[in-house]
DNA sequence: ATTAATTTTTAGTCTAGACTAAAAATTAAT
DNA sequence: ATTAATTTTTAGTCTAGACTAAAAATTAAT
């Protein structure tokens, strides 16, 4: 069955709700993440649930159904992979294509999205560091922790980021914290839960509770 | 001003329909191109002239202003260096890119389609010999002949086709008929305009008119 | 256990972009 | 120069997907 644009997006948005909990989803949630009114979200889980995409009890909240959480991974899958295009073929930085891969990933074309895989390579993560869904829709559990469960003087890499947005990209950037550098905890302030972090044996820098949140790595 | 896909469809079609003629262009022949009814088409019309993109008058036609054509060029350029990456760098055929591209064409962004553009070395033309239009919307005028005017026994060389529909392509590919190919016209039949034709000094094949009107030739 | 606050749904409305049927204008034919 | 045929427009309708305001259900607070 087709997808329309706006059906797409919600299925997306649902699966990234859903991926947090086993509890069901509410529908204000969904509003706060589409950019809609509740109400507008209401009428949308209707249709959703009418095409089985979703099951929907009145006032209870929504989770994907198999076949919705299929159509969820092969947008997100385009998505990723259009990303990874983005910045190892055209020379895009990673805070510059989250806005470009939300177009790109509604293409449909049955062809498209693994020659676009083939021609990349293969590659099992995106610019960053989310895993890349594979055409039968699976995705691995890379099993990451955020940076701010890391116990102190533990050393880790940095494996990916919790957020896409461009500015907190930036910031990371700024502070020269790329995919796979090596990071070692050297401070963790009770007060603030702010984090003091050596890179690669330089001196430490500093960053906040809220950063460290939103960095993923590997121990 | 934001465009929509409706309209970017559109504006393309009557881009299409205003190059070949000075004349002013029909709702009708717009209407088939588009696969709308005449009504709806009215009404579009009436929104582009509102914008600014048509001239319209009532029952005398319409024609791209200066921003309309502008407009027209840039989706043209998206689609005809998509179509080159499709085929270039994903291994496409070249009647296999058509619809893809008319999907890819409205991908909005400034930056992507110059390094798009980069990225493929600035090519002059696409997989179908089509002239692509340079980032300020000059379009190269290549003056090619239709296979179909050229002369009894005169040589000339494949340089594009009119038409991008498949099963066109397809035909030609069969024929081996590709873009370089050089052509000797050894016979033209007066009751059906049907053409004999020897490439590369090969044995002769027959083409009807109707392939000849859609191979596009410099002499 | 009620009441108050919050969340969700329903009912009704709007817009873009399609449609059909009928009216109006233009063009072609006598 | 009328009339007939054709083309185009107008008027009114429909659908997807948004909205607001009000009603209904659920959850939190006493």
């Amino acid at each position: 069955m087709a997808t329309s644009l706006a059906e797409e997006n919600y299925l997306k948005i649902i699966y990234r709700l859903c991926e947090g909990t086993k509890e069901d989803i509410s529908t204000n949630s969904i509003a706060e993440l589409t950019n809609n009114k509740a109400a507008s979200v209401t009428d949308m889980l209707q249709k959703l649930a009418e095409k089985g995409w979703v099951t929907y009890q009145k006032y209870q909240g929504v989770r994907l159904t198999k076949i919705g959480e299929s159509i969820a991974l092969s947008i997100i899958r385009k998505h990723r992979l259009w990303e990874v295009f983005l910045v190892e073929k055209l020379g895009y930085n990673w805070d510059e294509v989250h806005e470009i891969a939300e177009q790109l990933e509604h293409i449909e074309s049955e062809t498209l999205i693994n020659k676009l895989d083939s021609f990349l390579d293969f590659p099992k993560i995106d610019p960053h560091g989310d895993p890349i869904p594979s055409q039968e829709g699976e995705i691995p559990e890379l099993g990451y922790l955020h940076l701010s469960e890391v116990k102190l003087n533990a050393t880790c890499t940095l494996m990916g980021v919790a957020k896409d947005s461009a500015v907190f990209l930036q910031l990371l950037t700024k502070l020269n914290l790329s995919l796979g550098a090596r990071l070692e905890v050297v401070e963790i302030n009770t007060f603030d839960r702010s984090v003091s972090l050596k890179i690669a044996e330089e001196k430490p820098i500093f960053i906040s509770h809220e950063v460290a949140k939103n960095i993923l790595v590997k121990v």
